[in-house]
DNA sequence: ATTAATTTTCAATAAGTTTTGAAAATTCAA
DNA sequence: TTGAATTTTCAAAACTTATTGAAAATTAAT
């Protein structure tokens, strides 16, 4: 089965993008409008303010207002000062890679670490190590807190490598 | 600053791990019941069967009955015939490895693959490629497809790994 | 075949989350 | 200072998602 496509205008792939972002962004914990407006700042080429985003995604001053500062706190976007105007702009990182790090880095720190903190303490229970509801948890507790710190790991390295040192590394380490 | 934590019951740490399971996979785009049947079979040595589940969550036999479904779907859950019940029993995948692949194998297939999918059509938008507007779109667009791709191939040599392989090749990689 | 046990469905409702918009606060130019 | 421009806040409303529970469907024992 083969399936033809036409060729889109850039204003009818800017809303399918913004649109789709927004939609990948409610799979990840991330509230759709937030995800829209990091969406159209990405293809933006240049700072926008609190106006244009409500303008272009018709919501209004306070939604804006709320979600770009979230964005700024996740350390996605930043407050840019254009000389002569007035307003703030803002503006998003465009680097992919960075992108990917920062958001790794943010829910590491929000979720991963206290997880892991969390599944160190509910190992050490009172009670017979011989009884199997006893066993059963340790082990289900233990094996994921061991991944889980696995996992801790590899991502500490992603943060801190540079894209190029790491792409290159695991086209390698895959063969 | 030093925090001094009581040892628990094994019940009291039951239901800590259950209900923190749930918050946790409300961050992962997983439904809080969803998230927490699945901590209860996990730590249960034996399969449970629906009024198992509801007395233990305190929900009701609709909603246990929808989340099992769900995590049967997901290959997070088996039902399990007991000889001589007329019930049916669910027990869940023990193996944290087998969890996390069956987890990402899902979610590839669910998110990312459609995504990378819709990018790569994103990517051929008629227009002047100077004009900076679509050369910021294609740059974007372009720069998340290969970063998608880089990622789904990493996950997908993941998944066919077995645990030993891929953990102890991970650790030489990154010495 | 009948019936009791069990599972499934789904419309109604509850709970949770996001959005609005107008008022309050802040900023800055004159 | 004053006041116009701009940003921020937050209670109320809209929207979305999850849960209930009772009726319908299914299953299997007699």
């Amino acid at each position: 089965m083969s399936h033809q496509f036409r060729i889109m205008k850039l204003s009818e792939a800017k809303a399918q993008f913004i649109s789709s972002w927004g939609a990948f962004g409610t799979h990840w914990g991330i509230n759709r409008t937030m995800a829209q407006i990091h969406a159209l700042l990405l293809i933006s080429p240049d700072p926008l303010t609190q106006d244009d985003i409500m303008e272009q995604l018709n919501i209004s001053r306070g939604n804006v207002n709320m979600n770009t500062r979230d964005l700024v706190d996740w350390g996605l976007v930043d407050r840019v000062l254009v000389p002569g105007e007035r307003k703030e702009f803002f503006s998003a990182e465009k680097d992919i890679w960075k992108v990917a790090t920062q958001i790794i880095k943010e829910r590491k720190k929000r979720e991963l670490d206290p997880m892991l903190k969390l599944l160190g303490q509910l190992e050490k229970i009172e009670g017979d190590k011989k009884e199997k509801n006893v066993k059963q948890f340790v082990n289900t507790v233990s094996g994921i807190r061991k991944f889980g710190n696995q996992a801790d790991k590899m991502l500490d390295v992603m943060i801190k490598a540079d894209e190029s040192w790491f792409l290159g590394a695991l086209l390698k380490f895959f063969k």
